[in-house]
DNA sequence: ACATTGTTATACATATCATATAACAGTGTG
DNA sequence: CACACTGTTATATGATATGTATAACAATGT
């Protein structure tokens, strides 16, 4: 998989490793079971430390991403808590869509759009 | 209007700030030409500091949802691109639902859930 | 034994956040 | 004309977050 960092984004390195990296697994491009690069091959691969990849690793972990094996490393492992995750959702919905609303796109559109980011995932 | 700011929250003041002010826009709190309050009576207010609010403000400007007025203020005035607020709408959801993806979430859940939040604002 | 794994500790530079004090140029009011 | 209020700007300080750097540790597979 290819990972893009952008040194210029106002976004925190690791906070875009993690982002990609989620990305990467709603697209099938990481599958359940599969092995991240160690942090100190993808650090050397992206050339950041290995402690902003150690950072991210951490975030998905905490997050239910990954799991840690010593000796496979990071791998992609869902823990799939579905309360918690509509919670979260519509907490981190609540503001984007005042924002929506306040410029104007109808309820309509937000649908289409979802639809149309949703059909590159898997759900 | 109510404004609530959590002070241990991870999300800094002026976010908080911010949000609750576009939630407020959304949710008919505050209207169109409305005056919010001064820096200093808001400071005063919350408990925190002027220039803490005047960043707010500034960001509020800055994003288009008031103008500022030597006399008056921060008035409300939403200043409308819809193409641009569907391409940042569209970037902000990408990870969300990415993430959404992951843990099992279906399109129909988070239409649902968008309807039921929508149901509070105005468009 | 050896290399590699995640993990932890320490240190440093930089940026962001929040506060504090102060001053400035407009603007409406008494 | 004074006065109080408005947003705005400048400067300083402390706390926290971010990213890098070097180093070491325990666990594991070859």
């Amino acid at each position: 998989m290819i990972i893009e960092i952008d040194f210029n984004s106002d976004e925190a390195l690791y906070l875009q490793l993690r982002n990609q990296i989620i990305l990467g697994i709603a697209t099938a491009q990481f599958h359940e079971g599969d092995s991240l690069p160690s942090v100190r091959q993808l650090a050397d691969m992206i050339g950041i430390n290995m402690h902003t990849v150690n950072k991210a690793y951490t975030v998905l972990k905490q997050e239910g991403y990954v799991k840690v094996d010593r000796r496979r490393g990071a791998v992609i492992a869902v823990d799939v808590d579905h309360i918690q995750a509509m919670e979260e959702l519509k907490k981190e919905l609540q503001v984007i869509l005042a924002k929506s609303s306040c410029k104007n796109i109808s309820v309509a559109e937000i649908h289409e759009l979802i639809d149309e980011i949703y059909r590159d995932y898997i759900n």
